[in-house]
DNA sequence: GTTCTAGAAC
DNA sequence: GTTCTAGAAC
């Protein structure tokens, strides 16, 4: 059925296309047996290239393999190549017999390992000699170190046989191929859901099974949420077409261990490690020689590669039949680059993580030297990715670019390269031209090119590391002291939100300062400090702080009198649990600044206050963690607070509380109302102050589920939804800055 | 920030 | 009848 007749028939008048057949299999899998049944029955002319064999019925050596190979296909035969192939290197030089018009398919007998181990021990006779005890330990061997082959490699088809059943199919597909016949192009097959991912990419991501949702997602990325929706409710089918906010109760042990498998496996090892995926530079429209080409890129991957510590870097390429990619996977090869470091990757720059599953948190764009959003290719399609933002934000750091040189923009979390497929920074990369009708041509001045285009790998790897390195000290939290608070280190316990005594204790000292209040008018006069009362100045615009509204404040300016209320007292926050905690575990981490009401009034030289603030949300973090390990947290700030004084919301987001009460409640935590403490530092780190929304539209928007992004008819069914909804978090909150949870702790 | 209340909407 | 929403008061 995979047989293209369309094409055959359309091809009548050509030459027969010459096919190479590379099997892939562990001894034992039957690849010889493939191999002669279909030599047997075909009528297109087979020939099978046995390494085994190839000398004089000895064992050869692969170079014998390819020659061999292409003698017969120079004489419009067909060949099958039998040897194991079980790694990238073992193959890469066969994808070179496209050179010769044949098209080149890989079939991978992928069969459980106990039967190919059983065959390989019982047969006699074998050409090899591998049979009896020894080759148990042989075939256990290969499978443990087996990179399964991936169309980028340059194949044009890859079938995948997981069982005897696959591969009688494959044999009789084979076997009834005319001399004329195709077949049709793409990876068929393969189980695992890992393809999907294109296979060798697991290793890359230092093999993490992707979680299953992942499939129905990368499949079909439009309609994610009913495809989301079904994985979720697997484990039980018969609400799987329902919405997820059934009464589905008893979830907690399983929820608990969903999450944690969400968490361990799939995605967060996706997102956290930084990763830089880059086209290639020059090749496309600049015309450079593309041998040359991936000499440098090989060159400047393996010199960073190690440089890079963690980070990981991926050359991206639309087509499957990229040469490309193919040069760089098979120099890379020779050189042993680590593939866990480097890979290739077929696939659009700008869709990596909705199409493939694959996170990169940055990309470099091939941009021309105006850095301006026009022509076509990977730099107008980035630039349309990224909507606006990219052009405003490019702006802001350049106006031009030379060619050899790099500039990395930070991309707004608004764009929805950034939102959608989690890329935080775009490098802008300009490299050198070949092509007399573009600028600059250096009229096939490769000395000089190849010059330029080395400096362009080095600029662009060297911003990428700049990024992983501030990366890295803003996790770190540079300037602060990583020694635990001095004060009341230790009464996370004591003070744990959990009982409502303590939020009676508040509530009546509340009381009592309210009452305190109630003589003064408008509350404008002194609070006995000296300082103003309620009239603020926030964010340049005056702002009446009602009586009730300046707890906090009084809390941050005289911790002393509250010392049974506050959880820590330093010299610049105070911490407290939140009066009215909207989840299990929410706290806030006060400013003691001055003239500090709210984020709007925040600048430049707070910036280090912030980092600190953080730095204090997550020591408490911790400490709830030890408690609770399940607890997933995120920090952040009011665009518009209620009360008065700048503080940092730390709160876990299961949302299960008796105080979450209103649509109001839940945007305030779940909208662009609730500004991440990372995007605030990061801003004011750039702009010297913190732009905010339309918050009134933001804090009556619908209803939607923190995690699925399933609008809810109202906050019942949402409060039912969430205790259930184990859909991993949206992209944008999956780095591990944003969301904070025992794993990225 | 919450609570209370009244009127609208269902 | 119940639920939702907005406004006032604290």
């Amino acid at each position: 059925m995979d047989i293209d007749s369309e094409t055959t028939s359309s091809k009548e008048d050509h030459q027969t296309k010459t096919i190479a057949v590379l099997l892939v299999g562990a001894p034992g899998s039957g690849k010889s047996t493939f191999c002669d049944k279909v030599i047997l029955s075909a009528s297109r002319p087979w020939v099978r290239v046995c390494q085994d064999t190839i000398a004089s019925g000895k064992a050869g050596r692969r170079v014998q393999c390819i020659m061999s190979a292409r003698a017969a296909l120079k004489e419009g035969k067909s060949v099958f190549i039998d040897r194991c192939n079980l790694d990238r290197g073992q193959r890469g030089d066969f994808t070179t017999l496209s050179s010769l018009g044949a098209e080149v398919h890989a079939v991978v007998l992928d069969l459980p390992a106990k039967l190919c181990v059983a065959r390989s021990v019982k047969r006699t006779g074998h050409e090899g000699n591998l049979q009896g005890g020894k080759a148990a330990a042989v075939v256990n061997k290969m499978l443990q170190n087996k990179d399964l082959p991936k169309l980028y490699e340059g194949y044009s088809r890859i079938t995948f046989c997981s069982n005897e059943n696959d591969v009688e199919e494959a044999i009789k597909m084979y076997s009834a191929l005319g001399p004329k016949d195709t077949l049709q192009s793409g990876c068929f097959g393969q189980k695992n859901p890992d393809s999907e991912v294109q296979p060798g990419i697991m290793k890359f991501l230092k093999k993490v099974e992707t979680p299953k949702y992942s499939t129905s997602q990368a499949k079909n990325s439009t309609s994610s949420e009913i495809s989301a929706d079904d994985s979720l409710c697997d484990k039980e089918p018969e609400k799987a077409s329902s919405s997820c906010n059934d009464d589905v109760k008893g979830t907690g042990k399983n929820a608990e261990l969903a999450e944690g498998t969400v968490a361990d496996r799939g995605v967060s090892s996706l997102s956290n490690t930084p990763t830089l995926a880059f086209p290639s530079i020059s090749t496309a429209d600049f015309q450079f020689n593309i041998e040359l080409a991936s000499d440098i890129i090989v060159e400047k991957v393996e010199e960073y590669a190690n440089k890079l510590g963690e980070a990981k870097l991926v050359l991206v390429d639309t087509s499957h039949g990229s040469k490309i990619l193919s040069l760089v996977n098979l120099k890379a090869g020779r050189k042993r680059i680590d593939s866990s470091k480097f890979t290739t990757f077929v696939g659009d720059i700008t869709k990596l993580y909705s199409e493939g599953r694959l996170h990169c948190n940055v990309i470099a764009n091939t941009a021309n030297w105006r850095l301006r959003p026009v022509g076509g290719g990977v730099n107008a399609a980035i630039f349309n990715a990224a909507g606006p933002e990219l052009e405003t934000a490019t702006k802001e750091r350049a106006k031009c670019l030379k060619s050899g040189s790099a500039v990395a923009v930070p991309l707004p979390s608004t764009s929805p390269l950034f939102w959608r497929e989690g890329v935080t920074h775009v490098i802008h990369v300009l490299g050198p031209n070949m092509n007399p009708l573009r600028p600059d041509c250096l009229n096939n001045n490769y000395r000089e090119g190849c010059k330029v285009l080395q400096d362009t790998y080095s600029a662009l790897f060297e911003a990428f590391a700049s990024i992983v390195k501030n990366e890295e000290k803003f996790l770190k939290g540079d300037n602060i002291s990583g020694k635990p608070a001095e004060s009341l280190v230790g009464k996370a316990k004591d003070h744990a939100p959990k009982s409502d005594q303590k939020v009676k204790r508040e509530s009546t000292h509340e009381s009592e300062k309210t009452k305190k209040f109630k003589g003064s008018q408008d509350g404008i006069e002194s609070d006995g400090q000296g300082n103003l009362g309620s009239d603020r100045i926030c964010g340049g615009t005056s702002k009446t702080w009602g009586l009730w509204a300046q707890a906090l404040y009084h809390m941050a300016m005289d911790p002393g009198k509250y010392k049974n209320d506050v959880l820590e007292i330093t010299t610049e926050v105070v911490v407290v649990n939140d009066l009215y905690p909207k989840a299990k575990r929410h706290i806030l981490v006060v400013a003691r600044k001055q003239g500090l009401a709210c984020l709007a009034d925040a600048c430049e030289e707070d910036e280090v206050l912030l980092r600190k603030m953080h730095a204090k949300g997550l020591e408490w973090i911790q400490k709830f963690l030890l408690e609770d390990k399940s607890l997933i947290f995120r920090l952040g700030y009011h665009s518009v607070p209620s009360m008065r004084q700048l503080h940092l919301h730390v709160i876990s987001q299961d949302f299960d509380s008796k105080h979450l009460k209103n649509n109001k409640h839940w945007n305030s935590f779940n909208s662009a109302f609730f500004r991440d403490s990372y995007d605030v530092i990061h801003e004011i780190g750039r702009k010297g102050r913190v732009t905010l929304k339309d918050n009134e539209q933001l804090l009556s928007k619908e209803l939607c589920c923190h995690r699925c992004q399933r609008a809810q008819p109202d906050l019942l069914h949402l409060k039912a939804h969430i205790t259930n909804c184990r859909i991993p978090f949206p992209l944008f909150l999956q780095e591990k800055w944003r969301l904070v949870r025992a794993s990225t702790m």
